[in-house]
DNA sequence: CTGGATCCAGGCAGATACTG
DNA sequence: CAGTATCTGCCTGGATCCAG
C-alpha cells in the first residue's frame, strides 16, 4: 500500500463534524500546514521544492499529503511534467482562490488583535458577577504558558531550529 | 508543578512564524480545537463541562490547555465561582468576539465551496500546458483519503454552534 | 459535585534516507 | 527534483485522582 496509508492529512476527524460544510472547512482551516500552503499558492503557482522551503520545516511527506488533499478537494491543481529533471507545479484553482477570503479575514484579525502578543487582556480582575453574589475568583491571568512554555511569545526558534 | 507542563497548546511553533501577527493568527486558527471553542463561545458563555461535550471527544486536558491559551491572549475570560457545587464559566472577551469575523469567513467559504465534498474538482484531466509541450500527467484524483479513511465522510455528533 | 491535573498508551506528524 | 518508506517523538485522548 502506497499513498493511502492510514493517516488523515488534516486534523483528526473526531475534532469536528465532517458531515457539514462547516465541519469540512474547519478541518481545512484548522491545519497550519494547509493554511500556509494556500497562502503561498495565492501568490502564484509553486513547485514542490519551492513550497517546501517556503513553508519552512514541513517535511516532504507532510507537504505531499496536504497537497494531495487539496488536490482532491479541487482547491489545488497539480501539473506534472514528465521531463528531466522532473517538474511539478501546484497552483490554486478558482475554488482555491476563494480561500483567499478566509486568509484575508485572518490577516485582518491578526492586524487588529494580534499586533501585540498580549493585549490588555481580559479585564479579568473584577467583573460584576453574572448571576450570583459569589466571589468570582479572578485570576491575574498568570501567563504560565507564555513565559515558561513557548506558547506565543518567544521569538526564537521560528525557522532555524 | 501543575498547569504549565511542557507542551505547546496550539500548533507547533515551527510550523509558522510566531514573530508576526499573521504568524500568531495562523497558530490560533490552525488549531481545530481552538476554532471549535471559539465557535461555541460565540453563542454565549459556557461551562467547562459544557464545552467538553460540545467539542465532542476533546479531552479535558486539551480543553484546559486551549482555554488557558485563549485566556492569556485575552480572547477568553474565565470566571470561576467558589461555590458548591463549583462552577466555572468561560466567555469571549470583546477581542475574542472579533474572532467571529474569521469564523464567518470560514462559514461563507464552507457554504460556497464545501457544500459538496468533492466538487467537479480540478479540471485536472487536461489543461493547456503552461509553458512546455511535455505531457502534463493528469492524475484521476484518486480519492484515497476520502473513501478509506474517515476523512470527510463519517457522521458523528453535532456542535450546532 | 465540578473543574482539572496527572499517568499511560496510542495515533499523527516530522525527520531522514532512498528510489524513479 | 518529486515522492515514498521507515523510525521516532510529541501530542492527544481516556481514565483516574485531587482540590475547592
Amino acid at each position: 500500500m502506497k499513498r493511502a496509508e492510514r493517516e488523515q492529512p488534516a486534523a483528526r476527524p473526531e475534532a469536528c463534524n465532517a458531515t457539514t460544510p462547516m465541519g469540512r472547512a474547519i478541518r481545512l482551516v484548522g491545519d497550519v500546514c494547509i493554511l500556509l500552503i494556500v497562502i503561498n499558492l495565492l501568490s502564484g503557482p509553486r513547485r514542490f521544492s519551492e513550497l517546501l522551503e517556503q513553508l519552512g520545516h514541513i517535511s516532504s511527506r507532510t507537504l505531499t499529503q496536504r497537497l494531495r488533499l487539496l488536490e482532491e478537494l479541487g482547491f489545488v491543481e497539480r501539473r506534472a511534467f514528465l521531463e528531466i529533471p522532473p517538474r511539478v507545479e501546484y497552483h490554486l484553482t478558482p475554488t482555491g482562490q476563494e480561500f483567499g477570503q478566509v486568509i484575508a479575514a485572518i490577516e485582518e484579525f491578526a492586524r487588529k488583535n494580534l499586533a501585540d502578543p498580549l493585549p490588555p487582556a481580559s479585564c479579568g480582575t473584577l467583573c460584576s458577577a453574572p448571576s450570583s453574589d459569589h466571589s468570582p475568583v479572578s485570576r491575574p491571568v498568570t501567563a504560565s504558558l507564555c513565559d515558561e512554555s513557548d506558547a506565543l511569545t518567544e521569538a526564537g526558534e521560528e525557522a532555524e531550529n
